[in-house]
DNA sequence: GTGGGTGCAAACCCTTTGCAAGACT
DNA sequence: AGTCTTGCAAAGGGTTTGCACCCAC
């Protein structure tokens, strides 16, 4: 079955992933791919990142985070961040209602500095 | 000159704007204002943000923001966030020099809610 | 004639859609 | 028969590329 494919995939994987890299892992169609990927996603299974260069990338929900990515190696690092004071100063600040937020960060890792 | 068209347009926006809305309101050739835009950003001149619906956003670079986003009507709105002590902690908590960020907030506006 | 500004057509890449085939119940 | 899983082909939508044109200096 190519939805547990794709999630043995996305277990094992220490970053998020991308649709074309997933197709470059596993021998299915991209139309399954995309279909089993939504599935993933309205069941919370997994989380849809962006990261600026046009592809979505998924990664298996889990705890609350963020991420570093380096531009020059393409690494990216996970980092946990303390945010309830700034999310309730920001409801407090704003009429608006918050759902959601992505908050990932850019730069140099330690190797490419 | 195209140039100042989209610069104008730019300026007058109250929002982050995309390519196919700025095509919509300038009669030029699409080659041409990617390639303007290539050069504002370079220039520093706007900025690019994201929003995750797979087209980027243009704003005239101005007082670092952030965006609150409407996931009903599409409002955008601006929110400044004093985001000094989180920055500082990450970069204290991580190896990366970070250089920048992506800091966005979706949910619904006051009207939407 | 050289360079800047612009356009057109095509290609590219990620994503979505419509339809149909196969398998299993 | 009916449903679930998968695939294929095509189209869609944003972005990029290569080339050629035109106008001004």
């Amino acid at each position: 079955m190519i939805k547990n494919q794709i999630l043995n995939l996305l277990k094992k994987s220490t970053t998020p992933i991308s649709v074309p890299e997933i197709i470059s892992k596993i021998s299915a169609n991209k139309t399954t791919i995309y279909r089993e990927l939504d599935q993933f996603l309205s069941n919370g299974l997994i989380n849809e990142i962006e990261f600026g260069d046009g592809k979505k990338r998924y990664e298996i929900t889990r705890d609350h985070h963020h991420h570093l990515v380096c531009k020059n190696c393409n690494k990216i690092e996970d980092i946990e961040i303390d945010e309830k004071i700034l999310l309730t100063k920001i409801k407090k600040q704003s009429n608006f209602f918050i759902e959601n937020h992505s908050m990932e960060f850019f730069g140099k890792c330690i190797n490419c500095q």
